[in-house]
DNA sequence: TACTACTTTAGAATCATTCTAAATTTCTTG
DNA sequence: CAAGAAATTTAGAATGATTCTAAAGTAGTA
């Protein structure tokens, strides 16, 4: 099972995935996974998700949001996207892809992992590994 | 001329690229210029900048680095680095080259440009043009 | 049910960066 | 070279994202 399927998720099952990653499935944990977890690929800062939640009648702080969204990355779950403006976002896309980023919105649009094939990877610096390989084009609208 | 030459240069040199780039030459200016634009490929955080400056004896307002930073960066004379941590770094190789990025760290290591070789671009979104396309490999110290 | 460890939270704190308005400097032009 | 206009620098305040703190709440367990 690799693909999208873009189909809201009940609490329960946000629950099952939260404690299969090793997270209690609390009230807020659970909200969160619920739109995150979709399986529908999304890019939220912390603050997006923060409207979203509220607008849900979820409510909460801000700092339970940076939590999360830290243990979500921690727990493989969700994964940040460091390229745009100031905020960091969390992609919920997991598999290999890249990302088109536009310059004045800081918007990040993901490139159609068909789309583009990478190049091997070059030799490593001595005792390192590779974490993830990433390719970002920056778009400016044409004038 | 192509290549990167590691040769410090003179404040006139430095002042001299300023003009060519439409910069007025002021004593700032010329400080960063000299420091940034010999040649050498570095990664500079603002305040990295700051204390390389002041310990040159050229103390400034870290407002002012951040200004002449934009200056050059439009003027393109230094392109942003956004990848790392919290702090962008300016990138003094203005060649197509890519990155390593020391996740503990932050750290910034060019890849040898002849390492690696970009894919084709693929299909951009209507009504944009690629500014830029990188390449960047996430490392982690191997445990 | 009671306990302990884990979570959440409001608000303060931090850090990079930008803004503001005043003081200084550069580049003319006379 | 002097004078003025325009660009630049600056200290310090302001902003915005994120992290920290310590107190209050909740989940899993005995």
């Amino acid at each position: 099972m690799t693909g999208i399927h873009p189909k809201p998720i009940s609490p329960e099952e946000a629950a099952e995935k939260l404690r299969a990653a090793n997270l209690r499935p609390t009230r807020q944990r659970i909200a969160i996974a619920e739109r995150l977890l979709d399986g529908r690929a999304r890019h939220v800062s912390a603050e997006q998700l923060r409207d979203e939640l509220f607008d849900y009648g979820q409510p909460m702080a801000l700092a339970t949001i940076y939590n999360c969204l830290h243990q979500f990355e921690e727990a493989g779950l969700v994964r940040p996207v460091h390229h745009a403006g100031d905020a960091v976002l969390y992609d919920t896309n997991l598999g290999e892809h890249h990302h088109f980023v536009d310059v004045e919105t800081g918007e990040i649009i993901d490139i159609d992992p068909g789309e583009i094939t990478l190049p091997e990877l070059p030799d490593l610096p001595d005792g390192f590994e590779a974490e993830t390989i990433e390719l970002t084009v920056r778009l400016r609208r044409k004038s």
